[in-house]
DNA sequence: TGACAGTATGTCCAAAATGACATATACATC
DNA sequence: GATGTATATGTCATTTTGGACATACTGTCA
């Protein structure tokens, strides 16, 4: 199964701006990652924007802190779910999290 | 755990139109049950423009019929990321998705 | 009416995501 | 260099999601 042997290359971890573009994921799944990608990085953006630390969002969601970590780390493990979930909780506007969504995730140095 | 009981009331399986209003979700899962009917009714109106039934989707995806009926009935057991990964097998650009997300749900009828 | 294609709904159990925790690292300030 | 705060990383038990299957419903057409 292509499918489920692409989710354990993920699994294995990615880096930014160099293994998604490296391992050959199928359109579907890159486009995916490089959402989750570019949302974990607007979470930060946001988050800091609005003084909060890791913890502090972590609290209004229910959640923790290691997963805040890994949301903005770009964990393969975190879903858009959750990622929209902590926009939302971090104070981003839906406007905010489908523009960001809309715009490719830009690459990291060389 | 208000966090918790909430999301057992969606279990309970929402409602185009009626049900999300009615009951008193938070802000952000409002908006999250918002997205999902939303993003749900764009996958099956791509779906059709692009001539495929929920069998022929399901086949591109590795999923099945059921849950690709699932999706557009914005079952709550369906995650963002599915719809979004049916979305992008369906023929939907970044974009569009981006511009379905940032657009708030129609109210359906009275 | 019967057959068929498409869609809806419910249930299973395998796989994935989640929160929690422990622990590590980084960087201040004293 | 000890203490404190913020963040990163790894693991794990429990919950949630996913594909598959059965089955029901809805046309349509002969």
């Amino acid at each position: 199964m292509e499918h489920a042997k692409r989710k354990r290359l993920e699994k294995a971890g990615w880096q930014v701006g160099s293994a998604v573009d490296f391992l050959g994921l199928s359109g579907v799944e890159e486009a995916l990652v490089d959402m989750k990608l570019t949302l974990g990085m607007r979470l930060r953006k946001t988050r800091e924007q609005h003084k909060l630390t890791q913890l502090d969002l972590a609290k209004r969601m229910g959640s923790s802190q290691s997963r805040v970590a890994k949301m903005e780390a770009g964990d393969p493990g975190v879903s858009l779910d959750l990622l929209v979930q902590g926009l939302l909780a971090a104070g981003a506007t839906r406007r905010e999290i489908a523009s960001a969504l809309g715009a490719r995730r830009k690459a990291a140095s060389a």
